[in-house]
RNA sequence: CGGGGCGUGGCGCAGUCUGGCUAGCGCGUCUGAAUGGGGUUCAGAAGGUCGCAGGUUCGAAUCCUGUCGCCCCGACCA
């Protein structure tokens, strides 16, 4: 490809809004422009690497033996409100009303795909014979996100490969999803990312039933808890904690007193108030479990996590009778924060003044295992404006369950070993997922067993964001001059740089170079713009190119080529005679060495 | 949803508080010339309903009202 004859909008400056250094470099590169919040056109460098990221997609799911289908971007609300997921997805869901003769139809804009494939293996599935089988697709989703943001990295609509697999025997499944867990470790190895499985929530499988796959970045979005010692790592919401510190031993406890608080009902203004560190405080939550209040108690500088609660809950399931589905299946269906009026019902004072002690209402207590290491703590006196201070557990209130419920943060104990968890910022590009039989069931995805019992079709999902690949690389993978690419993905792998455009001598070894590289399968781009030499420079630094060759009269002169690597800082100089094949093989070992990439430390 | 910032040629900005000549500057673009290895130089040129709509005024980019859009931060944590 010629410069002057493709699309390539580089910018000196940065355009205003531009934050993060993805989204700068997509931007500054020509690869995007954006059309709204949340909606990028991919122009042409960009859209290269794009289907550079889809190209080694395919290859290692068809490699895994998964099977390509394209699903339709739209389908009918109807599907969603079987499974549930109308309310599910909320506003993020974009819902559409179609106008077709003489009445409406209500559409979605599918955010995933679980529901479609499901419907269509409904039918075309029901015999143990026709599994295992992986569909994939690699199409646009649409989710209404609340506030699309950081460029490219969080988008209204953007490319996703999912890939849901379909077993007879949970066994089979683990092996479905073995496979597409070590596909998506190819992948995003040789796209050259910097990549940690993490462990996620689970859902009804439980174990290690789910894994997300991300990028450490400091603009990730999400938070991952990385152990250095024994490699555990687990996202905020699933990471275990190890053992907590015991309560000091010396410490004589206090007695129990009211003190008057008055204005303080956060945290923030107790411990202010009080001048007391937060973690001496001790944070009451009333949540509603599928209808029965219950309340949480957490140290004051910790935040509750309600994966966590939600399964705690399941082991009081006795306790928590009444309305829910908890007393039948041990699962809550819903848990939420109790409303100010739940709050006042059951603690007997407005919101901010709850604790452990002396509720109103005898509700079941869940504790978290850090509360029980504070002597002489702070907690809310269930009356109005009050606080009371020399609170101890198992003195002055019992806990139904004593666990873990809380997030973990930075410098906790690693749960498998003796290191600490050390907190980090990521960019998930793919979730791996054992669904079980969730939307078979719903959908009535049924088949026949080699017992010839109708049994529900066990099922995994998979995906990856195609565009976050590209996004996620850049945030990490760049300097001071533009993007580093590696081969794998870089749009173009080499451009030829005539110094002198309108030059004959330059521009034939040019021209010539490029047929020969075009002919050996490799993406060249010439910079045939009638530009000053820097000029080029800076923008085959700042596209990122890989390989650079420098077509000069100066090396000219003496039968020589100049070729720099992006990332090396300097040039060498090859044989004009045969720089044909030296370039095809510099390239190609290169492509062949994309483990280099990672290991120079991009 | 709450808070903050911003909309002025393709891009980045000044001008707005304190209304007043023909709306400026840099980059880019076009023409010509010189130059030619890390964002050249000179000369000339094109390109703007100052986001949009109403209002105030002799007069509005500037003041008022409404509206649209973009960016950032925060969101049940008692």
């Amino acid at each position: 490809m010629y410069w002057t004859r493709t699309l390539i909008p580089t910018m000196k400056e940065t355009p205003e809004g531009a934050e993060i250094p993805s989204h700068v470099l997509m931007l500054r590169a020509g690869m995007v422009s954006q059309v709204m919040a949340g909606a990028y056109t991919y122009l042409p460098l960009g859209f290269r690497a794009l289907k550079k990221a889809e190209r080694i997609i395919r290859e290692e799911m068809d490699a895994a033996g998964a099977v390509e289908l394209a699903m339709p971007a739209m389908s009918p609300r109807g599907l969603w409100e079987q499974t549930n997921r109308v309310a599910a997805f909320g506003d993020v869901l974009i819902q559409l009303t179609l106008n077709r003769p003489g009445r409406k139809v209500n559409v979605v804009l599918n955010p995933t795909h679980e529901e479609i494939i499901t419907d269509l293996v409904t039918r075309q599935i029901n015999s143990y014979r026709q599994m295992p089988i992986t569909l994939y697709q690699m199409t646009s989703k649409f989710r209404n996100e609340e506030r699309p943001r950081f460029g490219v990295l969080r988008t209204s609509e953007f490319l996703m490969k999912d890939a849901y697999s379909f077993d007879a025997s949970i066994e089979s499944l683990h092996k479905s999803y073995d496979a597409m867990y070590k596909a998506y470790c190819r992948i995003f190895d040789r796209a050259g990312l910097d990549y940690l499985p993490v462990e996620a929530e689970s859902g009804p499988i439980g174990g290690d039933a789910s894994h997300e796959f991300m990028i450490p970045a400091e603009n990730g979005e999400d938070s991952v808890l990385h152990c250095p010692s024994c490699g555990y790592a687990a996202n905020q919401e699933k990471a275990e904690i190890g053992a907590r510190e015991a309560a000091p031993s010396d410490v004589a406890q206090k007695p129990l007193t009211k003190i008057p608080t008055p204005g303080a009902h956060t945290i923030e203004q107790v411990s202010a108030f009080l001048k007391c560190k937060p973690h001496k405080l001790i944070k009451t939550l009333i949540y509603v479990a599928d209808g029965q209040p219950i309340a949480v108690l957490v140290r004051g500088d910790h935040e509750a996590n309600e994966g966590k609660i939600r399964r705690a809950c399941s082991s009081l399931a006795d306790r928590l009778a009444t309305v829910g589905t908890a007393a039948s299946t041990g699962k809550i269906e819903k848990l939420e924060l109790a409303s100010p009026e739940v709050i006042e019902n059951v603690t007997g004072a407005p919101v901010g003044f709850a604790g452990p002690v002396g509720m109103k209402e005898k509700i079941p207590l869940l504790v978290d295992r850090d509360v029980a290491g504070i002597v002489n703590g702070i907690a809310g006196a269930n009356e109005a404006e009050t606080h009371v201070v020399g609170v101890n557990i198992h003195r002055d209130f019992t806990p139904d369950l004593l666990a873990d419920l809380r997030n973990a943060v930075d410098g906790d104990p690693c749960p498998r070993c003796s290191g600490k968890l050390g907190l980090r910022h990521a960019i998930e590009v793919g979730h791996v997922f054992k669904l079980g039989t969730k939307y078979t069931a719903a959908l009535g995805a049924k088949f026949l067993d080699a017992d010839e019992q109708l049994k529900p079709i066990i099922m995994g999902c998979y995906g990856i964001g195609v565009n976050r690949i590209i996004a996620g690389l850049f945030e990490t993978s760049h300097d001071a001059d533009g993007i580093v690419w590696p081969m794998s993905l870089a749009p173009y792998e080499v451009v030829l740089t005539p110094v002198k455009v309108p030059d004959e001598p330059s521009m034939k070894v040019a021209n010539d170079l490029h047929d020969q590289l075009t002919a050996a399968g490799i993406d060249v781009l010439v910079d045939d713009r009638d530009c000053r030499a820097g000029v080029k420079f800076k923008d085959a630094d700042l596209i990122g190119v890989p390989l650079r060759v420098v077509i000069g009269d100066r090396g000219l002169k003496e039968g020589k080529l100049e070729v720099k690597w992006r990332w090396d800082k300097n040039a060498e100089k090859i044989d004009l005679a045969n720089a044909g094949q030296t370039l095809i093989d510099l390239i190609r070992r290169e492509r062949a060495d994309n483990a280099r990439f990672r290991a120079r430390g991009q």
